[in-house]
RNA sequence: GGCGCGGUGGCAGAGUGGUCAUGCAGCGGACUGCAACUCCGUUAACGCCGGUUCGAUUCCGACCCGCGCCUCCA
């Protein structure tokens, strides 16, 4: 039974879905003005994971994510780079897409964008300035009217009464109440602007994501997602217009990730102490920032430290160990996966290991716990390998498959282990022909009982970071 | 001030009313020419004070501390 935690009932519940078998998500994504960074990574590879799981378990999910493609903060930076905005949204439209690339994010089933749903946008404006929950104002400009949404601040648990005498909210003379924000603004024949009924102008922040998640999911879908400083006003202001546009609940559950802590201190656009994704990618394996960002839960702060991220290689490290010792690791289909962790196949009793990873996952998708459950499997693995006989050939060959299976969901352990151990060539001092010539000039001294020169050669590797590995089958090596 | 979250062993991080999280690191052993990997064993925790209970890290209450949102930000 897969559970949930509701933001918008501060508490886990069992998730019950509009149409048996169907999730419609939508997921708040990005306002394109400049790169991605870590946080947003921390959402995309959430709800990738989120969906990947839900798929493995036959959900048919449809998940939107949205892109904003029009907003001040993008005029801003056009006039500041001295361009046309769509220049500027097309460039990091494209980044965007490369980041996510990088970090194995599979593309939504729809990527809506603003500037492609101003219709939907004005007809949902229209609709709300018929019903008087939204005014036209003195300077052109169309608010949103709080006060005839008495619901208005029941996501973040907000009372409307005391919003209205926060003293933070600044006073505009055009809105009749403080509370009140733009769904539309009025612009000049020279500003960025689409003609609408009440003359020229541009959608205000927060009706492009109503208008385009009902254009897309209905007036009511199930999960509606986002970053954790999306949950006001954002969230709370899609809430009051989409419910009062159509009457109807806007979606059933609420899901916000947890925020990311940079050395402990918050991170945010004004404090400018922000990791973009592609700079945190020239430093780290992209499966390591994915294993990262998923061994905590998706609710919890999480703290972006270059320790935490070393940690976090090792910790995916010991997968790879265990996988590298398998030429090639055969696929297994979930509906075959029974293996559980008594090492016998007749003890039923013992849930198995699928078993124990689903259930960790339906637990509001417990990546931590699932985690636990591969290490598990790691060591069995480990120890059938080392006593390695005819008779667990086949269950130390299903169990890698299984592994690997259970990595896949979480978006892990899908590079070649011995590629993932030994790190990019291009990136390093010593290049893997340096390496093998030293390796190779080691085993003839090893041969020849000249291990002398064999440490020398180990200790000399050692200091480039290169480690090596006798085995059997010959020496591997890999870079620290 | 309002609303909310959290304080778990050296670090990271799950979870539970009563024998195990897990990973990294440490220690002892096996393996190894030496190592690495691996395996076995092992050390060590539940902010503070009360209450409920046969028994609480887990439930309840008070307290202390940290953090987030209330303003653009995923």
């Amino acid at each position: 039974m897969l559970k949930i935690y509701n933001t918008l009932h501060r508490k886990k519940q069992e998730f019950r879905p509009i149409e048996p078998g169907k999730i419609q998500l939508y997921v708040c994504g990005i306002t394109v003005y400049d790169y991605c960074h870590i946080g947003h990574a921390r959402v995309l590879v959430a709800f990738d994971a989120i969906t990947r799981y839900l798929r493995s378990q036959n959900w048919d999910v449809n998940y939107v994510r949205n892109i904003t493609d029009i907003d001040d903060k993008i005029l801003q930076r056009a006039t500041d780079n001295n361009e046309n905005y769509t220049d500027l949204t097309a460039r990091m439209i494209e980044a965007m897409h490369e980041d996510e690339r990088a970090l194995d994010i599979l593309p939504p089933n729809h990527e809506p964008r603003a500037t492609g749903h101003i219709g939907d946008i004005l007809d949902m404006i229209e609709t709300l300035v018929d019903n008087h929950y939204a005014y036209t104002a003195s300077n052109g400009d169309i608010y949103y009217r709080v006060k005839r949404f008495p619901e208005y601040g029941k996501l973040s648990n907000k009372n409307p009464d005391e919003l209205l005498s926060g003293a933070r909210v600044d006073s505009d003379d055009a809105k009749e109440d403080p509370r009140d924000f733009a769904l539309w603004k009025a612009a000049t024949a020279d500003q960025v602007g689409w003609e609408s009924p009440w003359g020229r102008g541009r959608p205000g922040w927060h009706i492009e994501c109503s208008a385009m998640s009902t254009c897309l999911l209905g007036d009511t879908f199930d999960i509606h997602g986002g970053g954790p400083d999306l949950l006001f006003p954002h969230h709370e202001n899609e809430i009051a217009q989409s419910e009062a546009a159509t009457g109807k609940t806007f979606s059933h559950y609420w899901m916000h990730a947890g925020a990311v802590r940079v050395d402990n201190e918050k991170m945010s656009k004004s404090l400018n102490n922000f990791f973009t994704i592609r700079e945190v990618l020239e430093k780290y394996h992209p499966e390591v920032v994915r294993y990262f960002l998923l061994s905590s839960h998706y609710r919890s702060p999480i703290n972006y430290s270059e320790d935490n991220l070393i940690e976090a290689r090792q910790g995916l490290e010991r997968f790879y160990f265990a996988l590298q010792n398998f030429a090639e690791v055969p696929a297994c289909a979930l509906s075959e996966m029974t293996l559980g962790g008594s090492g016998d196949d007749d003890d039923n009793k013992e849930a198995s290991y699928y078993q124990r990873f689903v259930e960790a996952m339906d637990d509001d998708f417990n990546t931590r716990e699932a985690f636990s459950v591969m290490y598990d499997m790691v060591r069995e693995l480990n120890t059938l390998v080392r006593d390695d006989n005819a008779q667990t050939q086949v269950r130390t060959q299903t169990l890698a498959a299984e592994l690997k299976a259970l990595g896949e969901i979480l978006g892990i352990l899908k590079a070649n282990p011995a590629e993932f151990l030994q790190g990019s060539a291009d990136t390093e001092a010593i290049s893997s022909a340096e390496i093998d010539a030293l390796v190779a000039e080691r085993n003839q001294a090893k041969q020849d009982k000249q291990y002398q020169r064999s440490d020398e050669i180990r200790q000399q590797l050692a200091e480039q970071g290169v480690v090596l590995e006798d085995s059997r089958e010959g020496t591997r090596w890999r870079r620290e």
